[in-house]
DNA sequence: CGCCAACTTGATGGCTGTCAAGTCAGGTGG
DNA sequence: CCACCTGACTTGACAGCCATCAAGTTGGCG
């Protein structure tokens, strides 16, 4: 799989006093100029409206791997788009078990799920070294009220991670363990073709516990099925190097009845 | 349970010219004395903004049970809060399998799933004779562009359904059938609650298939638990009339470690 | 009164969870 | 450079929960 060239950025003057400087680091890459563009909250934007966009994003955050952006139960002030890297987030239930929400990657957002109650609903771990573009709530706001185009794309984006989970919410309530694995990388299949990474081919960042834990089975079963795809020629598994030899047949797996 | 007093509203008048005339009628209790205030959209907001916001709902509309109040795929103009009746949303896939994404009662909003695409994306039917208050999303956009308490209860309320969806997200992915359904009529209990009705005594305007459908489980399931919840002495079922007799018992079992 | 949808209950089976043992890969330190 | 260690993964055996199939029962409505 690619790795994106990470470009190196800057640490923060040091007279901007915010929460992370250590991990901070001031945006010299613009939404207008990022390669995420089309896939973020200015999507579609016209260049007037694009300039006035971008101080949106006046910082970006580093995230090692295993570091958490940000946890349940905190503050909510900013939401999250990630530049580089990849994330899960996930709920703690009182009994201490672990729901994987979802995983994201470069041009998804984070931290949308604060904004009713104003603290984070759950905690957003990167599953690699990571970078996120800061986006105060409240500036999100007023420019919102300001610049229609955006508005509608705050929206949009609220709306769709609706329709996302109800996606995943079909998964898990009517779909048998090979029917979800298989969506599940169609899905992750889909979302690399759109970044320009290939569809068939990519290194998973999680681990089967997690993508159990996502796909509402346990790591055995998840393990259990991969094998099931790779002997029938559906998929060659190594570790979490994955390889997708027919996608048509995963789909038909997912459209089958059962 | 209580079934709420259905104020008559006049027809509308016919030189209006929308789409359902006939189970139309102009809006004259207004969102400033709707008791619902509290729980729905304008939830908040000061006598001057009320004043502004009211003819957001310029129309109501009555949905016979049984009938839909939106189809998914249909074009997205309007949301929806619940005045009166009861609904449920659902999805149906390509096999033909339904999976029901939510109930709604008084004062929850239907319809969001349109932001993002301009379709609907899924279907809401009404599982009671019902009323809901019709709202043009470019209106609502429009007003909460220059209204600044209606823009964040917007928001919020976009944000708490997918909070929502992740709490049924846990439920589906990480709890045995007994907890779900306990969960399940515990939350309904708060709702009630939450409108002035009894905490522990209410009817379920659904049936078992289709509360299954939400819990991912079969209809006899549903069924069989709630005959062991009645023989623990939790509840008294009788057929769709539901008393509980016993909400820290249920409590226990949501939150016990399985 | 009779019909039908919704519901309840029983018997059985299968999918997936659980427990256990072993393999693999990557990283660390001698 | 290799041995070792550890976390992640794979695979097997078995069990339990829930689905499936089937046969009644109930209650509402024409």
């Amino acid at each position: 799989m690619h790795v994106a060239s990470v470009t190196r950025l800057p640490l923060a003057d040091p007279s901007l006093n915010f929460q992370h400087v250590a991990s901070a680091c001031k945006a010299d890459v613009t939404c207008a100029n990022c390669n995420l563009r089309e896939l973020c909250l200015p999507r579609g934007l016209c260049d007037a409206d694009m300039q006035r966009v971008e101080n949106i994003v006046y910082v970006r955050r580093r995230i090692k791997r295993g570091e958490t952006l940000f946890n349940a139960g905190e503050q909510f002030n900013s939401i999250y788009a990630v530049r580089v890297g990849f994330f899960k987030t996930s709920v703690i239930d009182n009994d201490g078990r672990e729901q994987v929400m979802g995983f994201f990657m470069g041009g998804e957002l984070l931290g949308m799920d604060g904004v009713g109650s104003g603290c984070y609903n759950g905690t957003a771990t990167a599953l690699e070294d990571s970078e996120v573009c800061v986006m105060p709530f409240s500036l999100i706001e007023d420019m919102a009220s300001r610049i229609r185009a955006l508005q509608r794309n705050l929206h949009s984006v609220l709306a769709r991670e609706i329709v996302r989970d109800h996606g995943v919410m079909m998964l898990l309530g009517s779909m048998c363990a090979e029917e979800r694995l298989a969506a599940f990388l169609l899905n992750l299949s889909q979302r690399f073709t759109a970044r320009g990474y290939s569809p068939s081919e990519f290194v998973l960042r999680m681990t089967r516990e997690e993508i159990g834990s996502f796909l509402g089975l346990k790591l055995e079963t998840v393990s259990r099925v991969f094998s099931k795809f790779q002997n029938a020629g559906l998929v060659a598994v190594q570790q979490k190097h994955i390889r997708i030899t027919d996608i048509p047949g995963l789909r038909e797996i997912v459209g089958q009845t059962r």
